[in-house]
DNA sequence: TTGAAAGCGTTACCAA
DNA sequence: TTGGTAACGCTTTCAA
């Protein structure tokens, strides 16, 4: 069924249905109603080619996701991420489009989605420090919000999880329970979110006259064997950590297997921290203090950039907008200071 | 950019520009060649909603992906499936819309997804036992493939893990190994890849004449908790399993965790075989055997699967296809019979 | 409150 | 081998 068919069953001209249907206000009540009618019964729907031809819209936004990680090409924050957003754009009338983006092909790949105009609006994931495609979105025009932050740069629109002060309160938390070596399992820190954490984990040891300590320090992709290894070596030290902040919760579950192959108690002899989006995976909670993006803050961040671009592309003059995601530190329960 | 202005300053009409751009035989060469040019220096693209509108086509596929876990929206096997489709349906100039959608919506958006044209076919992700969709789809005249087999139904499209040899395989295995008392801990068996991986469970339990014990079957979303809490419980029975058949590597996770906690040892006490995406996440190979569908293969099955529906949309009177990737049994070292 | 007609930027048919 | 022109199915301007 098309416009032009059901406009004349109707005996109704184009332009009348199309505006009863859109909601123009011009429509009278009544032929409203009977246009409404009649396109549900008839199942019809706009082409959203011809719409999106005729409006000079694509009603759809792009996410491109870097393939970062050896193990993931999407990993599991950012699935939550876009579903979350995808369902926002539903809301709105608009798609999402995925796309998939070597290193290599990523610049082309932005310049591709803006010229052939099949999208409004992109949400950048996986930011760099210095991340080149800041300026080049600049330059191209395409609207865009960054899942993530670039420290330094400045005038972009972005959504957030506060890593840096996530971990800066952890690390407080523990060395206020009286821990002075705390190991920090990071993610790769080319990414911003890695850095960030890190940036937060020093400036609690600054805050604190705490010297920093390269040898529990690690990062990598967040897996579990590497949360074993790592703290399998680093509780070799003569001098080992008594408390691990770990940048996910498949690195913790390799935590905690490294400390209970030694026959430690976590709450007990280490304390361990999470920075994750799922609190439920790791199930000792009770046991030992947990700070924690929860899964539904990711999901927050999700609808928040969905909303925020596209806000953005009905008001392309606005000035960029930012948002900071609230993380909330979860305690499981008291917990002493190590001493073992 | 726009053809007009390229066809202009060519000194060409549009048709031919876009005839070389196109590929069209009927131009010459040098002509083709100076259009080319041209294009390229111009960075001119040609504006997709105007293509998609005038060749009818949408040059886009859905995949509409249901919540149907507790934990993820989209667990990170459907992410990599998902990731290796888009980047094929790039190479061959096709975007990938990515929608979610809960149970009670999914009608709708299939019906919208057709109606408005948006795609050109649809990839439809976790399939149940009596699937709706498939007639739904078949009734609405949308090309699709099914990721994932459906018992039962016939004459249509899919792309699947050979889950039911894969189980039948592993539980053979352990059979021939020694084992009697084998646990399956397995996915929602609404879903049909979890019912399949029970049916080969059963199917080698049957050709062996061992009877089943209910108590040692569970299913459940695939979380670490899962596995640790079911294992632990198994392994408090009077008459425990000597084997875990599993049906993810988070799940193996517990499993291990229960399994350690008892000190009892993998590939001595306790056989554990996995089946999952990712290999390297459990670091013990060379201690039990482990069977696995290795994250290559969802890639190729996301490969797969998008060829197959594209190839559909260009030949809609092909009949169905299927295809069953492979799986392989990776048996870390030998390991005997469990006996303890 | 309604309608006629001109776009939107391509592709594709029919002539030349 | 090239070009004129009519689609494609909507939205939107202008007129009634």
């Amino acid at each position: 069924m098309k416009l032009k068919q059901l406009s004349e069953n109707l005996g109704l001209s184009q332009t009348t249905v199309s505006r009863a249907l859109n909601g123009y206000p011009e429509v009278s009540e009544s032929t409203r109603r009977r246009v409404q009618r009649a396109a549900a019964a008839g199942n019809y729907r706009p082409d959203l080619r011809a719409t999106r031809l005729a409006t000079g819209k694509a009603y759809a936004i792009g996410h491109v996701v870097p393939m970062v990680n050896k193990n993931d090409v999407i990993n599991p924050i950012f699935a939550e991420f876009i579903a979350a957003a995808s369902l926002t754009y539903a809301n709105y009338g608009y798609e999402l489009m995925l796309r998939i983006a070597r290193t290599e092909d990523e610049e082309s790949i932005y310049r591709k989605l803006a010229s052939s105009r099949s999208v409004d609006g992109v949400v950048v994931h996986s930011p760099l420090l210095n991340d080149p495609r800041l300026p080049l979105l600049k330059s191209i025009g395409l609207p865009f919000v960054i899942h993530g932050r670039v420290p330094g740069a400045e005038d972009y629109s972005w959504v957030c999880m506060d890593n840096q002060n996530a971990f800066k309160q952890a690390t407080k938390l523990l060395i206020d329970l009286g821990h002075r070596r705390i190991a920090l399992l990071n993610g790769q820190e080319a990414m911003t979110f890695a850095w960030l954490r890190r940036a937060g984990y020093e400036e609690a040891h600054g805050d604190n006259r705490l010297d920093l300590d390269e040898s529990l320090i690690t990062s990598d992709d967040l897996t579990e064997p590497y949360g074993y290894q790592a703290a399998k070596e680093m509780l070799a030290l003569s001098d080992p950590p008594t408390a691990f902040l770990v940048s996910s919760y498949v690195v913790a579950l390799g935590v905690r297997r490294a400390v209970e192959r030694l026959g430690l108690t976590i709450g007990k002899d280490v304390s361990i921290i999470i920075h994750d989006d799922e609190l439920s995976y790791f199930d000792n909670s009770g046991v030992t203090p947990q700070f924690t993006a929860t899964r539904s803050s990711v999901r927050n961040a999700g609808v928040k950039a969905a909303t925020m671009l596209i806000e953005k592309i009905r008001n392309p003059d606005n000035p960029p907008e930012s948002h900071m995601m609230e993380t909330q530190l979860v305690i499981g329960s008291s917990t002493g200071p190590c001493c073992r």
